[in-house]
DNA sequence: TCTCTTACTGACTTGCTGGTCAGCAAGTAT
DNA sequence: ATACTTGCTGACCAGCAAGTCAGTAAGAGA
């Protein structure tokens, strides 16, 4: 008889309770979520949940790291295989990473961020230097090169690619408010990077 | 001696606890924010705030109501008042109601929508009754307008006058996460009526 | 001035949840 | 088998904040 009532697994834990911890937070939110539930998704004790993580911050801290680390690799790994025409680039690669993200574990993450700021400033520091500002820094670059190349004109998106996220940002936000009425966001993105492209091409 | 030691406000007391809920709700976000820090901030006990709101919701609801309220206002009247041609209201009196709401108490009211729309579906209904609805058919109407004039030519951005909003979001999100990082968000919202108005001049 | 209504107070209760810890049992070494 | 290490459990605790209510006093009315 005797089905071992648990077993040992130390490898696994961090990741099981992890996504455990994420799948809880998209649900209801890091405050409203309480720590037994995750440790009850995981199919583990509240102790050893807090075995592995100080707090419930310091949690909160791995999830949101570990859902944005794979995502910024994704992004930078797009970004260097481009042998591409800067406008042929916008069109292909990145206008598909772009309309995937309203979708995507991103949108949580950005839904996580903006109900926690405030509180947690290390976080916005460790998302601004490994993602917001890569990702600008990025967007500028291949707007340069497009300026070099002859393709683009200089104009105020090469300081602003803010601009280029703008319609990515309204689609991801209007999830989170209006999940239901829905909203045609992959036409949204694509109608915005034509406007764009036809405003800065030569 | 003996001066009283409070005074009998009826009329007064609810709207001076709601606008002292909404100094609260900005700086600190609903959840975070307790209910005796409201009643202190107001100058009252926390009894009596419980004597004008039924619960902590009831209170939040009123005050989202109360900010939205009047600015809803503003922007039926700024629609109403339009002799102009549709491009030069778009340059004129739109961009700058754009372009003031980032600073303003709209954005508290949008970071609040945010993090605790998915906890308060009635709370969405009436702000999409209210405000999202509503501003969104004022500027499809408005871009009908251009087209029924021949200054604009039928595009995408008729239906998705969410186009023209995003920026604007943008602007609202950055500030609630990167609130130090500067962005110049007139620029940003100006580049991009720019741009639109580039995309569907007929 | 006295009475009566009711706006208002603040100490209290209650329920909840983050965090702890003594002990238990799964696996490992001998 | 036996002893030992340690991943793991779950009952427990402490503190906090929403919501209550018996009592107080402002101020209106007679």
């Amino acid at each position: 008889m005797a089905e071992p009532r648990y077993q040992r697994r130390k490898k696994d834990r961090p990741q099981e309770i992890t996504e455990a911890a994420f799948a809880a937070f998209a649900e209801k939110g890091f405050a409203a979520t309480k720590v037994e539930d995750v440790a009850r998704r995981a199919g583990v004790s509240k102790g050893l949940l807090y075995l592995y993580f100080k707090t419930k911050e310091e949690l909160f801290k791995a999830v949101i790291r570990g859902v944005v680390t794979p995502r910024v690799d994704e992004l930078t790994r797009t970004l260097d295989s481009s042998a591409l025409s800067a406008e042929a680039f916008i069109r292909g690669p990145l206008l598909t990473f772009m309309k995937r993200l309203p979708g995507s574990p991103a949108s949580v993450v950005i839904r996580l961020m903006i109900s926690e700021a405030p509180k947690h400033p290390d976080l916005v520091e460790y998302y601004w230097d490994n993602v917001a500002s890569r990702g600008l820094a990025a967007l500028r670059q291949l707007l340069e090169r497009g300026v070099a190349n002859g393709e683009f004109r200089e104009s105020a998106v090469n300081e602003l690619p803010q601009l280029f996220v703008a319609p990515v940002m309204m689609s991801i936000v209007w999830g989170i408010v209006f999940a239901d009425r829905s909203l045609d966001t992959d036409r949204l993105i694509e109608t915005h990077v034509d406007m764009i492209l036809a405003y800065i091409r030569a």
